[in-house]
Formats: C-alpha cells, structure tokens, sequence
RNA sequence: GCCGGGAUGGCGGAAUUGGUAGACGCGCCAGCCUUAGGAGCUGGUAGGAGCAAUCCUGUGGAGGUUCGAGUCCUCUUCCCGGCACCA
C-alpha cells in the first residue's frame, strides 16, 4: 500500500463536494436548521495566515460535528471588503481598490477552498459590491427616517495620516488603531448613529446570551453604566446654573471646591476679570493637547482659578469653582464637585491648590475613607457632619439627598453611560457612500430607496488631501444634480466598515434578494445565528454595533429577534515561540508550504492539537510532523489490516476474546471522550484520545469493518478528507460526513478486571486488580493484603477506611 | 491603579465532582532496519537514591482545610489580555 498522499486525496474529495453539493443548504427546506459563522475575513493582499486557519478550521470541525448530530448546518464564508488597506495600497500603487480587491478575494477563495470547510459559496457577500452596500445604503436610510441617525458638530478624533475621522472605539491609548499615528481633535460635521439610546437594552439582554463572561464584562465596561445624581449649582452674581454628576451625592458636604473642563460653552461667561488671561492661556493650552497627553500628564493634576464661586444647595457656602484639564467635556457634564476627603483625586489637587479637606461620610468602625471600586459596590457606614443626614447609613442619606434635591428642582436622579454615539462617517474613498443629498441651502435629504444602490463613482485620485476623495468625483457630482436638480450635492463621506459587518448575518440569508434585507420566513427560522466564531479583539466594536443594529431592525419591523448571535465563542491567539505574530517582527508563519507539505488535514489537526482552542497555542515547525506521522500511521493501519472478520491468529480462545473486550471498551471509552471534548471545542483532547484508540489497535492484528467504520466517523470533524478517504476503504456508502455520529453505550465501558490503588496515611504504596462490582468490604481486605501495604499496617492500628468506588482504598492509620 | 485569565517535565499540553500528577504529542537517549537518511519500527524518558523491590522530593512561592489538594481557602510573586483622571 502507497503512503498516503494528502494532496491527491484531498483534491478528490474537494471536487467531489463541490459537484455533488455537499454543503449547499436549502434554507427552506432545512428541518433542523443550525446556523455557523465565523468572522468573514477582509481580503488582503497578505492572503490567509495561521490565525484565519485557526479561527475557520476548528469552526469547520465543530460545524462537521453538529451536522454529523443530525443539523442542517449553514456555513456561509465571505468577505469584508470595504477598508483602509486597499486605499492605502491605491495611494501607494495608483492600483484602484476594486482592483487590488478583486485580486485578494480571488486568492483568498482558493486558499479558503483549500482548507476544506463546508462552507456554502452559493450565499457568499461582498460588502464591496453594489448588490451588497445597497443594503448598508439601505440601512442608513432606516437609521435616518427613525431619528437614529443625525449630524453634530464636534471635536472628532483626527487621524493626520489616514487624514480621517476615528471614532473613539477605535483609537487606542489614544492612537489610531490601524496605524498607530497620535490622535489630534479637529472639529468637523459628522454623521452619528444613536446607539447610546440603546445602551440599557445592551445591557439587559447579556443575560440571554451564551457568550464568554469575559466578553460580557468587557462589553459592560465599554456601556459603562453609573447610577448617580445631576446637582445644580448657582454662579454667584450670575443666572447661570452649572450642574455636576455624581455618584456619591453622600459626599456633597464634603464639597470644598469644583473643577470645571477648559472647553465648556459657560467658561467664558462665568470668568472673573482677573482671571480672565490665566484660563484663556490654560484652555489654549488644553485644547491643543490630545486626550492622551491629559492623561499622560494627568499624575500631576493642573488648574487654574476661574475666580467664580458656586453656591452650596444645602449650605449656602461659596464655592470656589477651577478649571481643569483632566475633566473631560464628552463625559458627565464637564463640572465635578472636588471632594478631597472621600475621592484620591480630589485629594491630590486639593493638597495640590490648598484647599481643605472636610470630611462628610465615615466607614462602620468610624474611620475616614476615600471611595474605590470596592467600596462603591459595598458600601456600609454612616453620614456625618452633613445637617438633617447626619446618621443616615450612606446610602440611604444618598436617597434622600436625592430626593431633597429633586424637590427644590436643585439636582435629579440620573443614569449615566460611558458609551458614546457611534460616528459612523468616513472622509474616505472605499466605503459604502451615505445615501444623502444636500439642497442648495444645505439640508440633508435621504436618496430614495429607488436609486439605491447609490454606486461609489470610479473617477478620483487617491492623494491624501485632507478632503473626502469623492468631493472630486465629477461623474458623481453630475449624478446628483440630474437626479435631483442643479445646485444639490452629494454627501461626500463613506461609511464606517463595522456597518458593513453590522448585518451580514442576514444577507448570508438573503441569497441575493434585491427586493427585501431577508425574508421573514427565513429570517424566523435562521436568525438569531447558532454559534459565532472569531478573534476576541471585537469584543467591544463589531460585537456592539451588529448587537445595536439588529436591535434597531426589530424596532423598526424587519426582525423578530434582536439578538444575533446566541453562542459566541473566541478562539485563542497563536504565538510564534512566545511572542505574538506580526508582520512588523516578521515573524508570520504562512500556511501554504505547510499545507503543499503535509496536507490540508494535518495542518489544521496540528493547530488544534496544540492547546484547547480558546487558549491558542504556540507554534513549533517541528511539530507538526507528529501529526504527519499520525495521519500516516493511520492510513497505513487500516489499509493494511481492515477485515471483515476479526482474526488474531496463534493466541488462545480466551486471549482473543479479552482482546475483542480491550478494543471495544476503549472504541465505546473513545466515541465518549471525543464527543465530550468536541462539545466543549477541546479539540486537542478529542485528537490525543484517538491517538490512543489508534495505539491500541496497533497492537491487534486486524481490524473489524466496523471499528474502522466509527474511526472514520469520529474523525470526520477533525480530518474530513481523510475520513472520506478512511470511510470509503472500509466499504462504506456515501459521504462519511452524511453518517450519523456514533453513540457509546455505557454497557460497553465495563471492563473485565479494573485497578485500585491503596493510599496508607494518604501515600500511594500499592495497587491490586478486583472485578468493577467489587463491594467495599472486597476491596478494602484486598487492600490489606497487598505486600507492600502490609509492611506499613505491621504493628499499628486502623483508624479509618475509605473505599472510593473503582478508584482508590485510603487506610488511615492511628 | 482597576477588572479578567494564567503559572504543571527540556517543550506544547493532560488530569468531569478534591481521589494513582505528567495522558497525548514534540524533542532527546538506546536498539533494530537500511548502501544511505532529515524515512520507518521497538523500548526508555519529572528530579534524586538504589542492582532491584522500593523510597524521598515534586504542579510559581508561603501558610491553611482534609484520610487525601494541580484542583478548595488566605496571603504573595511573576506573566498575558482588557480598561483607564468616567466624576
């Protein structure tokens, strides 16, 4: 028998999916519909490295599995289109992104072809292409009519080298995430989508999901949800009312100073005379620097006296009112009330500025206390020196403050979120346009539906100038005022690409369908998305924006569900001796040698072998010829042995039935442990269990059509061209990915004789062999008589027996 | 600083509820086969002592609970991921 040859075999099953349709699923007519995604890749020119293999084949391995269960299991694959890199690459190269894309995505087909996933290219998307970012046009315009999309002014996150608008989700330390470049603020008129009106429901439905906790956490920091209070505070000598957020009202007559951010709109008006030149000079300063360098310079806090004094809501007491560069102005209300006594950085600038410190809430044994996180979640202690709440346990003094305040109409009740609107603007070329027209005097109106989509024009440069790419389009300039009249211009920016990646899970489903995002009937059946797979880094963008779009979608009645995507899953991240793999340390491991070497099969088993999936694993050029080895061990056993009759020639009757006992037992013992590890996508388990069923048939003479029948079942998810392969050989019919999933019976794990260990005063000193219903009292004389046991019983007494069923008989000695 | 997750042989990693630590694989060592092998096969492989039976020590570190702890509790060190003047 020939060794076996990866790449023969796995064009052949390859050819013979793709013409028999093997993984193209009727989604009408599908009875068990199980629907299995992973992250759709962005086709570069770099085509596809080891983490899209780790991220798609041990999905792949897990959709196999749960068809093998009896799903009808839909495995879509397409790409995300839309993106910076391939505009870069235009400025670079001159080489049109359509261009460069077309390219990429050819490759990346074949390559994804390669790994032989089930995947169904007749559903594929291109967010790129008309017939897709019609839809993403189409969206917008939903957004629009229901008054959840909108312009604002504002002092945007600048990226100078990508000359473009970042939204704060995605600017890093305070740099921007796709090239690194530090963060300037330029104001500028953008379109934002409402997402923080949904920022409760994005929080309520976590419950419902089976996603990572860790993920569900980060997702709550990202909304940032604190409970507090608004206070109102007067300007003395003046009609303006400056408000504060808290969340430790308790505190407020440890108020002795408040601090104001230099771009608040009242600064100017609230300015003492005097100090009227020192703050202007601070803001100019402040404005000018970045978040980052607030930050950076944020261990020494800085201020300057405005001169202006609030007044105390409850004692009347005059104030005095800083501005400073560490109060942000998109975040609460730009004013913070200084309480040095009970907050470490009021403290700081307290001792800093001199002002005193009074202190107003103190901890159950009667100590001082400043708040942290802990304390905010347990808070016990009493209010003192604060008026008619002296006594009061914090928080209820922290109600009815509250309610005193609301009352006197002097503060109210307020929930405040860190999660901000989503800017999805882009002063970019590759992009889905904005669906908007501007009258002659500048309005806003959306393109009607009919002339969608609304086709990103062709004729522009790609100079980084500073003003969007499309501003230059003649022909899109042209479009506009035919359609709409002389004087009307486009809008000249393009969308974010997390809308693209916003709702691609419905038009997977659409099948094309240019008349509706996704039929009702197919969407009530399909949707919410069984199992998601990808990187854990879109934990807080892409996995927000698609959970707040499909919610908005049911809103608007197009969906009956609002949540995408029941079960999210991250696979781990793959390491090159240690360290993370990155082109800039050139130390990227590409898969095709591997796969030209050893096979599509052994590659992807080698990934999974390394670690449990979600933990990722370390990359070794080594060793992946274990696999190859495995692999071949395999083919060359069951071609070599496979019989229809069991036969073990020259042992005695008995030896060959305790032998038959052996195989089935470990078969039964198998089939459990691969289904239990697949379950939980413990893929180096399941591998490391059949290895060792292999090493054990190894030791037979042959084997039954039937073992080599189930090996190739169970190995199915794991190597699916081989178990096609393996299948056929042992005679059987169809693929072997359409057989059912083998099931153990727990009457075959019982084996003839089991092994028990003997601790003595909790140390291992002897084992025995016992039939497996040996009763306690059997087990535990057994014990007693084991040599080596006796020595340590010799001259002593027993306090204590322990008998663990099957396992273990612990002797504790007095 | 805060929030998560980790730490087990030379290496990657096993160890459902506390119950024989090191499965499986890599690497390494010895032997066989071969003209040769970067192929294959057989055996060995946590550290230490011993001819051996066997014994001692061992899951980042220090304590604790238990007949018994990689697993549970307290403290601590280091590593990775995320967030960060959020009022």
């Amino acid at each position: 028998m020939n060794p076996y040859d990866p790449s023969s075999v796995e064009a052949k099953w390859q050819k013979k999916w793709e013409e028999e349709g093997a993984y193209a699923i009727d989604l009408k007519k599908a009875k068990n519909p199980y629907y299995s995604m992973v992250m759709f890749p962005y086709p570069s020119g770099d085509k596809l490295h080891v983490g899209h293999w780790y991220n798609f084949a041990p999905a792949d391995s897990f959709s196999r599995y749960m068809r093998m269960q009896g799903k009808d299991v839909f495995c879509p694959m397409g790409f995300d289109a839309f993106g910076l890199p391939a505009e870069n690459y235009a400025i670079k190269t001159g080489i049109h992104p359509d261009e460069s894309i077309t390219t990429n995505t050819q490759t990346m087909t074949t390559q994804l072809r390669r790994i032989g996933c089930m995947y169904d290219w007749s559903k594929t998307v291109n967010t790129s292409k008309p017939e897709y970012y019609r839809w993403t046009q189409w969206l917008f315009l939903q957004m629009f009519k229901n008054g959840l999309a909108y312009r604002k002014d504002a002092s945007v996150n600048w990226c100078t080298s990508c000359q473009t608008v970042l939204a704060n989700e995605q600017c890093q330390d305070g740099k921007c995430e796709r090239c690194g470049t530090e963060i300037v603020h330029k104001p500028m008129t953008q379109w934002f989508w409402k997402i923080t009106e949904y920022a409760q429901r994005l929080l309520d439905n976590h419950k419902s999901l089976d996603w990572p906790q860790k993920t569900i956490l980060m997702q709550e920091n990202w909304i940032g949800r604190s409970e507090g209070c608004d206070v109102c505070w007067n300007v003395d000598g003046s009609d303006i009312v400056l408000d504060t957020f808290t969340t430790t009202v308790d505190t407020i007559y440890g108020v002795t100073f408040a601090v104001i951010s230099p771009e608040h709109p009242h600064l100017d008006q609230i300015l003492g005379d005097e100090h009227r030149t020192a703050v202007l000079e601070y803001r100019k300063e402040a404005i000018r620097k970045t978040d980052i360098d607030r930050i950076a310079a944020g261990k020494e806090k800085t201020g300057v006296d405005t001169g202006a004094l609030l007044i105390h809501p409850f004692t009347g007491e005059k104030i005095p009112l800083w501005v400073a560069d560490y109060v942000l102005m998109n975040y609460g209300t730009g004013v913070v009330m200084g309480v040095p006594a009970h907050d470490q950085r009021d403290r700081d600038f307290a001792i800093r500025y001199g002002f005193s410190i009074v202190e107003s809430i103190e901890s159950p044994d009667g100590k001082s206390f400043v708040y942290d996180e802990v304390d905010k979640y347990c808070l016990k202690g009493k209010i003192i020196h604060s008026g008619e709440f002296t006594g009061m346990d914090i928080l209820e003094g922290r109600k009815r403050i509250t309610e005193v305040l609301e009352k006197r109409k002097m503060g109210k009740c307020k929930i405040q979120y860190k999660l901000r609107d989503w800017s999805i603007s882009r002063q970019r070329y590759w992009g889905a346009p904005i669906p908007i027209v501007y009258d002659p005097e500048g309005n806003p109106h959306s393109i009607p539906e009919e002339h969608l989509p609304w086709e990103l024009p062709h004729d522009v440069e790609f100079k980084p100038t500073g003003t969007a790419p499309l501003a230059q389009s003649k022909e899109l300039k042209q479009r506009t005022e035919e359609i709409f009249g002389k004087g009307w211009t486009p809008e000249v920016d393009t969308m974010d690409t997390f809308v693209c990646s916003s709702f691609y899970q419905f038009r997977y489903l659409a099948e094309g369908s240019e008349k509706q995002l996704i039929s009702p009937e197919i969407e009530k059946k399909w949707i919410p998305v069984d199992m998601y797979i990808g990187g854990p880094e879109h934990a807080c963008m892409h996995l927000i924006y698609t959970r707040f779009v499909t919610m908005a979608l049911k809103d608007f009645g197009f969906l009956t569900h609002e949540e995408p995507f029941k079960r999210l899953v991250h696979q781990g991240l793959i390491t090159n001796n240690g360290a993370k793999m990155s082109k800039s340390k050139g130390n990227v491991v590409s898969p095709d040698a591997f796969v030209e070497r050893y096979g599509s099969d052994t590659f992807r088993m080698y990934l999974m072998f390394m670690g449990p999936f979600t933990e990722g694993g370390d990359w070794s050029d080594t060793g992946i010829k274990g696999m190859d080895r495995f692999v071949q061990r395999i083919w060359k056993y069951f071609s070599n042995r496979i019989s229809l009759e069991p036969n073990i020639k020259g042992k005695s009757k008995n030896k060959k039935v305790e032998q038959k006992k052996e195989v089935t037992v470990k078969l039964h013992a198998t089939i459990q442990k691969v289904t239990a590890d697949i379950e939980r996508l413990h893929f180096n388990t399941a591998l490391s269990a059949l290895m060792e069923l292999l090493n054990l048939l190894e030791k037979q003479e042959s084997v039954s059509t039937e073992v080599s029948q189930v090996f190739a079942t169970l190995l199915a998810p794991l190597a699916p061209h081989l178990a096609e392969e393996l299948w056929e050989l042992s005679g059987g019919q169809g693929f072997v990915i359409d057989q059912q999933w083998p099931e153990f019976h727990a009457s075959e794990l019982v084996q003839v004789s089991i092994t028990i260990a003997v601790q003595v005063n909790g140390k291992l000193r002897g084992e025995f062999t016992a039939a497996p219903d040996v009763s306690e009292a059997d087990a535990i004389a057994l014990a007693k008589q084991d040599e080596n046991v006796r020595k340590y019983l010799e001259g002593t007494t027993i306090k204590k027996e322990i008998y663990i069923k099957g396992k273990l008989v612990s002797l504790v000695l007095s």
